[in-house]
DNA sequence: AATGCTATTGAAATCGCTTTCATGAAAATA
DNA sequence: TATTTTCATGAAAGCGATTTCAATAGCATT
C-alpha cells in the first residue's frame, strides 16, 4: 500500500549510467554529454522521479529553505512584509518556513533554534523589537540574519526600513503647518524601539523646529487595536489636543469613530494623520490622511539581501532605507500649497 | 572562521558512550540507564549539541514539517486560518512551510510538488476551487491532506469548513422577514463552488423557502475588493434591490459607503448583510451585520486533523463542518423578536 | 553454582543525495 | 605516431542522524 519511492539509485540503474551522472543531470551540471544527458531525463520522466529535498539537504548542506520569524500573520502589517518576502524567495527557489512568535522574547528565540536545527540557509526575522538575548542568538547563528520592517538600533544586524522617523516628523511638521499647537502622540507600547527611538523622535524634532514645547502627557501608550483607539479618544479630546498622529491604522479609526460620535468633527476638530495606509484608512468616513510605506518592497529586499548574504556576498547597504509618502485624506486639512489631483 | 557543527558523534566520543545511546537519549527513549542518561545530557549541554534536523528527517522519514498552501497571506481570511493551523502545528512540534499560490492553479500544482520534494510530512490546503489536476495531484501526494476553509464537492479529501448555506440561507432568511422583495448578491467569481454551490445555494434555498421568485439579474459576480464594492453599488441600486448580501467584507464596505454618499441610506434604504466579520464590519458607519465563522478554529482543527493522519489514525468525520454565526451590527433593522444586548 | 531473563548498550546498515578524485576515452598538439 | 589536454563518467566517501539486531552484564531463581 505505502507508495514506492524513486530514488536516484533507481534511475542511475535504469539509464545503466552512475548516480553521479543522475544527480549530474538533475543539478544542470555542464558537464554531461547531451546524448547521455537526454537518456538520464527520459528514465526521470518514465519513472516520475523527484529528487529527495531532504536528502539533498544533508549532502549539500543547502536546505534551499530560509526561516521567516513573524509576529502575527494576521497582522496585516507584517503579512504584507512576508509577501514579498515569500515572492522573491520563490524567484530564488526557496522555500519559507513561517512561525508566529507573538513578539515574546523566548518564544522567538525558541523558534530561532528550531529554525536553526532545521537547517535553514538564513532567517528574517520581523518583530517589534530585539533585545541583547535575540541579538545573541543571531550571533550565534550559523545563518545570516536580516531584519525586514524591524529596527535595532544597536546591532549591526542587516535590515530594511523605511524612515519611520522622517515620516513622522513631516507629517507633524504639516499638522503644525496647519496651526496645530497642542498635538498628540497616540502610540503602542513605548518599549519598541520604533516607537521610541524613531517615531517619538521624529516628533519631537518637528516639535523642536516649529519651537514649540514637548509635553510628555500628550504622549499616549495604548493598545494597536480599535477598541484602544475608541477608549483613548476621550483622553485625548481632554487635553486639549487639536491633531494626533497614531501608530496604527485601526486605532486610528478608533479613534476617528469615537470622536464623530461624540461630536467632534474630524478633521474641524481633530486632525488625524496615521501610519500604515491599510485599507482600513480609505473605509473610514473621513477616511485618514496616513503615511505610506513600501511595505511589499521591504521584504522583497530584505529576501535579496538574504540571497546575497546566503551565497557569501558582500552588502552594498547593510542599514536600507526604503522612501515613505504621505497620502493626504479627508481626516486633515489641506497642506499649503497642496496640489489637489 | 565557519562556525564547527556538533554533531552526535561527538557527543557519543565525549560521554563515551555510542551514537545510538545518544540518540535514544534525545528522543527520550526509556531504554537508557539514568546514570548514562545524566552523563549524556551533560556533554550535550556542555558541546551546546543540537540535533540536525535534516539527517534526523532523512534517516527517520519524517520531518516534522507541513506544507501549507495558502492563496495569499496578506488576505485576512486566510492569514486567520493560517495562525489556527501554525499554533496547532506548534504545539505537535511541527513546523509549517507556507507558500502563496495566488489561487493560480498551475502554481498550486507546482507548489505541492515542491512541498512533497522537501518531504513535508502532511499538506493544508485553502484555496477558492480544486480542480481534477490538483485533486489528482492530492491523490499522488505520499503526504495525507486536508482542506481548510475550502471546499471540494467532488472530492472526498477531509477538510474543514463552516455551513457557507445555511449561513447565507439564514442571513437572506432574516432579510426576506424584514419585508424585502428584491434582495441582490454580491459575490466574487462564479467559478469558485464555494460561490456557486453554497453561498448561491443558500440564497436559493431561502427565497424558495420564501416562495420568492429567483432572479438571475439580482446576482453580481465582482471581485472582491472595497473599491470593487464601490463600483458595483450603483448597479445594485439601479436594480431596485432593498437588500443585499456580500460575500467579502471590504466589498460589503465599497458599497456601504459608495450608498450613503449617494444618498442611499443602509440600513433604512438597503440593507447590507457581509460574510467575514472581519475589523472591516466595525469599523464602517454603518457597521456591518455579518455572518461569523471561526476561522481560527477551522485552521486549527483542520491542523488537528492532518496530525492524526500523519500518525495513520482513523478520522471520525472526514468533512467537519464548524457552526457559523450571524452578528447583527446597523447595516440591517433589527429581527423579529431580537433581543437587545 | 548454574540457568534464564531483562535491561542496557554498541556495531553497523540505512536513508537518498552531493561531491571529490581517479580513470579511460577522445580530441588536440607536437 | 607519441604526448598532452580536455571531457565524461563512475566509484566511493561522506552528510548526521535512526534503527535493527546482537551482545553483554547484572539479577533473580532454583
Amino acid at each position: 500500500m505505502e507508495k514506492q519511492t524513486v530514488t536516484i539509485y533507481d534511475v542511475a540503474r535504469e539509464a545503466a549510467v552512475s548516480m553521479a551522472t543522475v544527480s549530474r543531470v538533475v543539478n544542470g551540471n555542464p558537464n554531461v554529454k547531451p546524448a547521455t544527458r537526454k537518456k538520464v531525463l527520459a528514465v526521470i520522466e518514465r519513472l516520475d522521479y523527484r529528487p529527495n529535498a531532504v536528502a539533498r539537504g544533508l549532502a549539500s548542506k543547502r536546505s534551499t529553505t530560509v526561516g521567516v520569524i513573524i509576529p502575527d500573520v494576521t497582522n496585516i502589517y507584517f503579512a504584507s512584509l512576508a509577501r514579498g518576502i515569500d515572492d522573491i524567495a520563490m524567484m530564488y527557489k526557496y522555500n519559507i518556513i513561517l512561525t508566529n512568535s507573538d513578539d515574546a522574547s523566548e518564544q522567538e528565540v525558541n523558534v530561532l533554534n528550531t529554525l536553526m536545527a532545521k537547517q535553514v540557509d538564513g532567517i528574517i526575522f520581523m518583530g517589534n523589537h530585539v533585545d541583547d538575548k535575540l541579538r545573541a542568538e543571531f550571533k550565534r547563528a550559523k545563518a545570516p540574519v536580516v531584519l525586514a520592517g524591524t529596527v535595532d538600533p544597536a546591532g549591526d544586524t542587516p535590515s530594511v526600513n523605511s524612515d519611520y522617523a522622517a515620516a513622522v516628523e513631516e507629517a507633524v511638521t504639516n499638522l503644525i503647518n496647519h496651526g496645530h499647537k497642542k498635538i498628540a502622540l497616540a502610540l503602542g507600547s513605548l518599549s519598541q524601539s520604533i516607537n521610541t527611538e524613531y517615531r517619538l523622535a521624529g516628533y519631537k524634532r518637528a516639535l523642536n523646529k516649529a519651537k514649540l514645547p514637548y509635553d510628555d502627557a500628550l504622549v499616549y501608550e495604548a493598545g494597536y487595536s480599535y477598541d484602544a483607539g475608541k477608549k483613548l479618544q476621550p483622553v485625548i479630546a481632554d487635553s486639549g489636543a487639536t491633531a494626533v498622529f497614531v501608530g496604527d491604522d485601526e486605532m486610528a479609526a478608533g479613534i476617528i469613530n469615537a470622536s464623530m460620535e461624540s461630536g467632534i468633527n474630524v478633521p474641524n476638530d481633530l486632525e488625524v494623520v496615521t501610519s500604515n495606509n491599510t485599507i482600513v484608512t480609505q473605509i473610514t468616513r473621513p477616511a485618514i490622511t496616513s503615511i505610506t510605506q513600501p511595505l511589499y518592497d521591504i521584504g522583497a529586499v530584505a529576501m535579496r539581501m538574504l540571497t546575497k548574504l546566503m551565497n557569501d556576498k558582500e552588502l552594498d547597504e547593510k542599514a536600507v532605507i526604503l522612501p515613505y509618502g504621505i497620502v493626504r485624506r479627508d481626516s486633515t486639512k489641506s497642506d499649503e500649497g497642496e496640489t489637489v489631483n
